[in-house]
DNA sequence: TTTATCTAGTGAATCGGTTCATATATGATC
DNA sequence: GATCATATATGAACCGATTCACTAGATAAA
């Protein structure tokens, strides 16, 4: 476990103090660029440090200052597609501030999240951007951290129960709009396919789908409801169940985007087309979308925007100190109409339901 | 610039001690787990630390230990979808034997590049993966940093001119496959979109397009070379280009996913399918190849190994030392036939030269 | 009882910066 | 030339861990 460690010596502030021939106090001074120092010498330590090709400990510096200048980002999985787009926007905010930004992965797992933030605060991030895991009221180890001084602000979905800051985006109108746009194509038998109802964002879309169908006079029908889990591979199998029912659905909404991937593939293993065999619609974009056919109608989010406003919040907090009360940001989604929903359906489809 | 602070104080190690009524050396033997400690005290200390939440501060930790348990990635870009594997790969394996990654984008800058590193190194990283920026032999910021003591570890291309532990896959027989298999389809006016030439992968794809040329006793043909810079919009615009041409190929070959990306959009905004009108096929992945139509064929890399395998490679480095001569893991890609080439054609088809 | 052999716990030095009270040099003023 | 004001440079204390020479106490051996 342990390693044999470094064989050469760093550089220290010490010997570049030697060398230029100062105190190491006139060289930290240098370093901060803050106390005037006379030109002569300020040149003198520069190259110095140049010949030494010297790298101030960042380690030893956020000891003593208590400022590590490092942004924890948690998030389920970087090769879900969604992410890296607001990874890069925290991490573009983050060094127009000059903090690094740490990313980790929880695999949607509780438990893994609770690690994740210790290790973490044992980093002495100065805080952190957290897209949280499902789960079911656990959330001390958040409040724990926010109470030590740590700011945490939530990206995409805020825990239930426990206020924080946040920026989110309002997946109830996203999901409106998506689910008003079929129903105005003519469609009556929507389906959808919903993520774990421990999200509040997965309520909220399956919410903005129920509020369309009330305003379109429309029943709400069990078996057009799936329930999955934002994975593909829930969205693939509850896709082909869907389809393979004695009356499917002549429209699908599917909650995210992972679960579009598996319903296209569903489809496409079925031998069914968009539109011509059924509409699908994804709240989130998918990656590749406008270069392959059918383009997917889709809600699409702000992920970059999350992630940068976030860590400009969260970066906000860290200097200015928290606020009274938490600050809360929504953005809106936007409904990108493609090929996948264009046709338009008569209300007499054979297996249209009433 | 500089920031309010921490409100509160954190818990140190010697507010544990005085909890628990024994000495900072005994709480520092209690959490090493080292030397033995009577059960009855190592208790009362657990107790002490878990009733006052106490983090241990990994900083003061690393500034005496001289190991920060940091391993820093440099990548171009994490929202090209080549890379979140990777990084995955990296970040699991580097969890294994407990170190944390920082993940850093350079945009394909070589400036770029040399600050990300030089933060690195100020952040005091045990060791770096590095997938290098296109530059003309600018190379002096890694010599530096493995001269340091820092092991560098380079992923999927190596730079010019210095020896460096990597982790590459065989991007020669990767595109030879790949021509050959175009070549075996019927096709004698194959196309290639090519990355930066200061790249050797993207050299190494040239050049196993050319042998099969050569294979297959083909002439080369110039208006069938594209020189694109790995990047969505090259690929785009190339394969309109060529696809306009007077001569147009029957096949095309391009050499990494982003320009595939483009060279889709451009087929399809030119009303052209595959694989009727041409046959495509694309070095590297794509992001929802097996959802969409036509799924395309490629040479799909194993991302995430690169990835696990040289975090492996790096810490064996950082624990057990540099090896004499620098580590040199070479993998294989793999050619997934889709239905984007599926289609036979003759050779006398009217646009077939020769 | 005295001495030797262990074990478990102690506490001071240390890592490489920052910070600030103090020392020194420079120049201005009389 | 002496005095004071100002501008710079110095160096010791400090941040919170680790580490190790040392001590205290317990047990065994002489």
């Amino acid at each position: 476990m342990t390693g044999s460690g470094k064989l050469t010596t760093m550089v220290t502030i010490k010997e570049v103090a030697r060398k230029a021939k100062v105190s190491v106090g006139t060289v930290s001074n240098v370093l901060r660029g803050s106390t005037r120092v006379n030109p002569a010498i300020r040149d003198r330590v520069d190259r110095a440090m140049k010949s030494l090709d010297y790298h101030p400990n960042q380690i030893a510096r956020s000891l003593k200052t208590k400022q590590t200048h490092l942004l924890g980002m948690v998030i389920s999985d970087i090769t879900n597609p969604y992410f890296p787009r607001m990874v890069r926007g925290a991490e573009d905010a983050a060094i127009e501030h000059d903090y690094l930004l740490v990313t980790s992965n929880t695999d949607h797992q509780i438990e893994r999240e609770k690690r994740v933030v210790s290790v973490l605060r044992n980093r002495r991030v100065d805080g952190i951007l957290l897209v949280i895991a499902p789960s079911d009221g656990d959330t001390e180890h958040i409040t724990n951290t926010v109470a030590s001084g740590i700011p945490v602000v939530c990206l995409d979905r805020v825990p239930r129960g426990i206020r924080l800051s946040s920026v989110t985006v309002d997946a109830v109108r996203g999901a409106e709009m998506c689910v008003r746009h079929l129903v105005s194509m003519g469609h009556r038998a929507i389906g959808i396919i919903t993520g774990p109802m421990q999200l509040q964002n997965a309520i909220d879309r399956l919410q903005g789908y129920r509020n369309i169908l009330a305003e379109a006079g429309l029943q709400e029908d069990p078996t057009l409801i799936g329930n999955g889990d934002f994975r593909t591979e829930s969205g693939y199998l509850l896709t082909k169940r869907m389809m393979l029912a004695p009356l499917p659905p002549t429209a699908l909404f599917v909650s995210n985007g992972m679960m579009g991937m598996g319903a296209l593939k569903a489809l496409k293993e079925l031998g069914l087309f968009c539109p011509a065999d059924i509409a699908l619609a994804v709240f989130d974009e998918l990656p590749g979308n406008e270069s392959y056919s059918p383009g997917v109608t889709v809600v699409a989010q702000p992920e970059y925007e999350i992630g940068y406003r976030g860590a400009k919040m969260l970066i906000g907090q860290i200097e200015n100190g928290e606020p009274a009360e938490p600050l809360a940001i929504t953005l809106n989604a936007e409904l990108r109409i493609r090929e996948s929903t264009r046709l338009r359906i008569g209300t007499t489809r054979s297996h249209v339901r009433e």
